[in-house]
RNA sequence: GGUCUCGUAGCUCAGUUGGAUAGAGCAACAGCCUUCUAAGCUGUAGGUCUUUGGUUCGAAUCCAAACGGGAUCACCA
């Protein structure tokens, strides 16, 4: 049990024995002490006067007398204006640090028997992943991580979005401009290939339309509707739907050269999936259950044969589900892979990582599903974050506007290089550990810089002043975990020996405080679905123990008992920096 | 226009279910490497928490309105 929880039972108990009241543990409010005031953690009584009938003051002296009788607990109290700040063992601090300086699964949770399945990434298959991607990746990822600690069972989906009539642009204007070029005869990776005719194909629709308005004076709208090359797309998309070979086998070869790339891509960034779905094989799922739910009378049709739902009494519109000549939309087609989903794995919740641009089509998904009593609707989460802009507006694709992820890992890990030659502190490592190291730094700063921002929150991206190594950056992070790890390997064996009788200094004190949340930090992480709660706690260990160390010796302490303490805070500081780094999905080297 | 969302230091962001004098990093300025890794540490400066009203012992936090950004409201995906 924590110690705020044991606090709140023992406030508890205590307020029952002077007042007899039931106050709910979690009505009682433990803050830390501010550092002005003498104490540990403070309990604020000001909730208790209605029910208790006095005033805060009388209320947190006679509580903290109450308390005090609980030696093993607290050591003292003050009372200031109804706040009543404690004072806990020392022996509190020890037993803990005792405890947990071995224990390298702590921060691990047992087991809840929850299945949980979480979709991220989910790319289309007509371009590269570019920087706003990478915010889906890596917060996917490191949701799954902080599940997977908190005790779920995790599943890691990728719906590909492999079909439709963006991929049919790429692929017609790669027929009419490439010649042929694959992605080994010109060297370039796949996805980029590919990417490149996307762009491309928008280029020359542009340049048609253009053409189009100029020589018969229509409107935009209408010369866009007669641009040959979309023409073309759209009776490529067409044979695709009616299985023509030819068709299927360029659309097989394009995408595997995606895949090859993707993969590349995945791979660099440490990321894996257990279960990809394919939109090509679900598009025409979902049909029979919106039938269904027509035959139940959830849905209706209206005149010219389309199926809607009506969700006007939950403040919405209504719903196009099915068109006039029977086939499916959007919506439709998600109606379906959620209960594939759920046939397949049969979780109790599912959590979608998406854009913040998708929030209605992700209510109204949800909402349908609960009403047509599908057993996988209620479990739907939907992890929605903000999209990463660029000084001068949204990223497109289309338009070739973007920041390229293959693009700014190369940077990131070029940086790391720099960096880390001109600092000169890598004698005796050889080429490979080189490399792994630069990788090792420049991802996880590019990991976090992204990570460490609440995800629904939406964030700008300046690529000209390029991601930070100093200050709240995972840079810095991992310099105090090799900073400890060098400590502790001259320190050589820890060994047992009591130091009940240690006094801890303030800064040792705090260090500790905040290592002994880390258990529900990641509970309170998870709950909110948002790992920029670790990133931030991870810094706040890191910066502390950098506090720490900077005016307490180690390794020649002034006693030896000082030293064991110490020995074995670092030990910890290190294993919590080095488990939570990982959630995110960020490796901590031992050495930089 | 409807719905949702955001507004905290020059910039990027924290701020735990309402709690004491609102915190970090970057940028600026001033210091600290004969001693465990200076990718570090310490200090200075920087704020009407967009505004107004309300709820109460107490509001950056909850409610309402206004202002300002963003998203969305397709027989596109």
């Amino acid at each position: 049990m924590s110690i705020t929880q044991q606090i709140k039972v023992a406030a508890q108990s205590a307020i029952f024995s002077l007042y007899q009241k039931t106050i709910a543990v979690d009505d009682i409010l433990i803050n830390e002490t501010k550092p002005e005031f003498e104490g540990d953690f403070t309990l604020v009584t000001f909730s208790f006067t209605k029910l208790i009938g006095k005033k805060p003051d009388d209320i947190a002296q006679e509580l903290g007398v109450e308390l005090l009788k609980n030696d093993s607990l607290f050591s003292s109290f003050n009372v200031i204006k109804g706040f009543l700040n404690l004072s806990i063992q020392v022996s509190v601090y020890h037993e803990f640090l005792n405890n947990t300086w071995q224990n390298v699964q702590f921060g691990n949770h047992a087991h809840n028997g929850k299945k949980v399945m979480v979709e991220y990434s989910s790319p289309n298959t007509n371009k590269p992943l570019h920087f706003g991607h990478l915010r889906n990746i890596f917060l996917g990822y490191a949701m799954c991580e902080l599940l997977k600690a908190t005790g779920h069972e995790v599943i890691k989906a990728n719906l590909i979005n492999d079909r439709g009539i963006h991929i049919c642009k790429s692929m017609i204007a790669w027929q009419l401009f490439a010649n042929g070029a694959t992605p080994e005869s010109i060297g370039i990776k796949g996805d980029h290939l590919v990417g490149d005719y996307y762009v491309m194909f928008n280029d020359v629709f542009k340049s048609q339309v253009e053409d189009i308005i100029n020589t018969k004076g229509i409107t935009k709208e209408e010369a866009e509707k007669e641009a040959s090359i979309l023409l073309q797309a759209q009776e490529m998309l067409r044979k695709w739907e009616a299985g023509d070979a030819d068709t299927m086998a360029l659309w097989k070869r394009m995408n595997d050269w995606v895949y090859e790339g993707f993969y590349k891509s995945y791979a660099r960034m440490g990321v894996d999936f257990d279960k990809m779905y394919y939109e090509s094989s679900t598009y025409l799922l979902g049909r029979d259950i919106v039938l269904k739910g027509l035959e139940k009378g959830v849905l209706f049709k209206k005149e010219d044969g389309s199926v809607w739902i009506d969700l006007t009494d939950e403040g919405l519109d209504q719903k196009l589900l099915l068109r006039g000549d029977g086939t499916s939309v959007y919506m439709t087609q998600d109606i379906g892979t959620a209960t594939l989903k759920y046939a397949d794995f049969k979780m109790d919740s599912s959590v979608y990582v998406i854009g913040d641009e998708q929030n209605y089509h992700m209510q109204v998904l949800k909402l349908i599903l609960q009403k047509l009593g599908e057993p996988c609707a209620d479990g739907i989460y939907h992890l929605s974050y903000g999209m990463v802009e660029l000084p001068t507006g949204r990223m497109k694709s289309r338009e070739g506007t973007v920041v390229d992820a293959d693009d700014m890992m190369d940077e990131m890990i070029a940086i790391a290089q720099k960096n880390t030659e001109e600092l000169g502190k890598v004698d005796g490592f050889n080429e490979a550990e080189l490399l792994k190291l630069y990788q090792t730094l420049g991802l996880g700063a590019l990991k976090f810089y992204l990570l460490r921002v609440d995800p629904k929150k939406k964030m700008i991206f300046n690529p000209q002043e390029s991601i930070d190594f100093h200050g709240f950056t995972a840079p810095f992070v991992q310099f105090t975990h090799a900073r400890i790890t060098s400590i502790l390997s001259k320190a050589g064996e820890i060994g047992e020996a009591n130091t009940p009788n240690y006094t801890l200094t303030s800064v040792e004190k705090n260090c500790l405080k905040l290592l002994e949340i880390y258990p529900s930090v990641l509970l309170q992480a998870a709950k909110e679905y948002n790992p920029a709660m670790v990133s931030n706690y991870v810094y706040q260990v890191a910066k502390e123990y950098n506090s720490f160390l900077v005016d307490h010796s180690i390794l020649k302490a002034d006693s030896e008992a000082a030293k064991h303490v110490r020995l074995k805070l670092s030990q910890l500081t290190k294993q919590v920096i080095a488990h939570g780094l990982k959630l995110l999905g960020i490796d901590s080297p031992d050495r930089m």
